[in-house]
RNA sequence: UCCCCGAUGGUGUAAUGGUAACACACCGGUUUUUGGUGCCGUUAUUCCAGGUUCGAGUCCUGGUCGGGGAACCA
């Protein structure tokens, strides 16, 4: 048995492992901040955080890193939690908020005030930055950085009671002006919003930064091991400086590579514009690449995970084809979801020989792949909907499906014999007659007669009407963003959704529930629209097409 | 200009000093009552230059290229 490579974090882990490190115990936390919807990027980062605990025996944290108030709300807790659980994952460390730590920071600063380790600046943020330096041109001190311990003592207890306006004064921790490292410059670490905080309310007015928070949550929860992106690997060392300085846990962060995939947009700032300009129609527009829009659209939580299984770690940056994405989710489904036969584009196909008013049901598998997904009767008569694109006049060698002198199998039906078309006055074909052949009826035909293409359909007299929406990638280009900051609200795709009417059904789809999801046969995936399907007006999103390996 | 990180087929990920492999994509064949699926096969890879070594994708030195780094954002 070939053993699986392990990926970096799996190797440190081990390591951490067999030196007994943190007596064995392994605990991981997700981190996100409430201020958006988790996307496909998240997935990832929530598979690698669970996943890693939960291969070694350990369990994760869901901690809301609520430092920032302005943009944060309980709609986005919600759906986070929302969408956590249904990639089928279970928060059996906790559910934490950085907030309901806000006490404690408050002590951490503290001590680090009486430590001689921070300090409160007046300055306006356009003084301290002026007095950070450059890269390789070391800062200058502030004209406060030498203020008495009990001073600062005083002004930072004042801060918290509101004595100071916002923007007037700022927490510093004392580091190293002249550090290589920007972020060691004698970093903020509080500053002052008199804005309600949608769990805090208006218990505080001074809000800790993320690099005073983190790290320090981390450590209070005991968390061995804190995976994040690449994008805080400069933010290491003062993680490990404030928990140096205060004398806690050290919680080790590890810093991987974020998902990127090309044609699309991954930075919840241009998502939510999508959002706020009407873009799209929600967080959950099924072509957006949220977790939200991902199920609206027919993706499983499965077809994720395996996604992210295949994608790896690592820490270089990377930029994953969305075909991947469309793979995983059809080597799931090709296995477990159920077929159905469904007309998009219907025309009508007569069969001539079948007597009007005739009704055969006939068996069908609903999905070859699983013997144990059983079978469903299908109504059979003398008029049935066809594809129209299943039929041509003028056609070559390669085209298998009905045009004048072929022949056809209708799945699990019949073969049936070409007699000829009506045309409308644009020269549209608007009907198809055909004969059914003789002895030809699926699984006991003894005709003889071969048919190189197999078409879907549905009887007229049994069929379902419904409203089928087609997606396409939201951006036209691969890289939207591309380099600068660039205009990726010009780069939509104009035929990212396209809307059929009066698409026919087999009958068994009128009652098809939210959140199963159907092959119809030969187009592709889809599942009932949960935000706007009714039974008296049924919407399907088409999820992604089955592979296409026709070169006509 | 300074600091940190990275560089392996088209895209990702492995190889932990000893035959560069796996997946997806591509192309071809085969099977098939889905032009789907399955099966088989082809193509294609170590950024550059030195060095260490019997042996380097891996270690060392220098370079090149890419990413990140200055917020009272996370």
């Amino acid at each position: 048995m070939a053993k699986k490579p392990l990926n970096f974090i799996e190797q440190k882990i081990e390591a951490d492992l067999a030196s007994g490190k943190n007596n064995g115990r392994i605990l991981t936390r997700f981190p996100p901040e409430p201020n958006g919807y988790l996307h496909i990027g998240h997935a990832k980062a929530i598979c690698v955080s669970f996943g890693l605990a939960s291969k070694y025996g350990g369990i994760t944290n869901l901690r809301f890193d609520d430092t920032n108030p302005e943009k944060e709300s309980v709609e986005y807790v919600d759906a986070i939690r929302r969408d956590v659980s249904w990639l089928g994952f279970e928060w059996k460390g906790g559910e934490y908020y950085t907030s309901d730590y806000f006490g404690q920071l408050y002590a951490f600063a503290q001590q680090l005030i009486a430590q001689g380790q921070a300090y409160i600046d007046d300055q306006s943020p356009e003084e301290m930055a002026a007095q950070k330096g450059a890269p390789g041109v070391s800062g200058t001190a502030s004209p406060f950085r030498d203020r008495s311990i009990e001073e600062n003592q005083r002004l930072f207890e004042e801060m918290k009671e509101g004595k100071h306006a916002e923007g007037t004064c700022v927490l510093r921790a004392r580091i190293d002006m002249a550090h290589d490292n920007m972020l060691l410059r004698d970093p903020v670490i509080y500053r002052i919003k008199f804005i309600e905080h949608h769990r805090t309310g208006s218990e505080w007015v001074i809000y800790p930064m993320y690099d005073f928070a983190h790290g320090q949550s981390d450590s209070m929860e005991g968390i061995t091991h804190s995976l994040c992106s690449l994008e805080f690997e400069n933010h290491r060392p003062l993680y490990n400086w404030f928990i140096e300085a205060l004398g806690i846990f050290p919680s080790e962060q590890t810093e991987f590579a974020r998902l990127n995939l090309n044609y699309t947009i991954m930075s919840k700032r241009k998502l939510l514009r999508l959002v706020e300009e009407n873009a799209v129609d929600g967080w959950d527009d099924p072509r957006m690449p949220t977790i939200s829009g991902l199920r609206r659209r027919g993706y499983t939580p499965e077809a994720i995970r395996e996604f992210a299984e295949r994608v790896g770690v690592a820490k270089r940056n990377n930029t994953i084809d969305v075909g991947l994405l469309e793979w995983a989710l059809r080597d799931d489904l090709n296995r477990r979801a159920p077929r159905a036969m469904a007309v998009l584009n219907p025309i009508k196909l007569i069969v001539l020989n079948v007597a009007e008013g005739e009704v055969e049901w006939l068996q069908t598998d609903n999905n070859p792949e699983d013997p144990e997904a059983g079978s469903r009767e299908l109504p059979f008569g003398r008029e049935l909907w066809m594809e129209a694109e299943d039929f041509r006049v003028d056609v070559n060698k390669k085209w298998f499906r009905l045009a004048p002198g072929r022949t056809v199998r209708l799945k699990s039906a019949y073969i049936v014999e070409y007699v000829n078309h009506k045309e409308d006055e644009n020269g549209q074909v608007t009907e198809v007659h055909v004969n059914r052949v003789a002895n030809s009826k699926s699984g006991e035909d003894t005709s003889g007669v071969k048919a190189k293409g197999t078409l879907h359909w549905v009887a007229t007299s049994h069929a379902v009407e419904a409203e089928v929406r087609l997606y396409d990638r939201l951006f036209l280009s691969e890289d939207p963003e591309g380099g600068e900051d660039a205009n990726f609200m010009n780069n939509l795709n104009p035929e990212s959704l396209q809307v059929l009417s009066g698409c026919q059904l087999e009958p068994s789809l009128g009652e098809a529930p939210v959140g199963t999801v159907y092959q119809f046969t030969r187009l592709g995936y889809f599942t009932v629209d949960s935000k706007y399907s009714k039974p008296e007006n049924l919407v399907f999103n088409r999820a992604v097409t089955l592979k296409d390996g026709w070169k006509g």
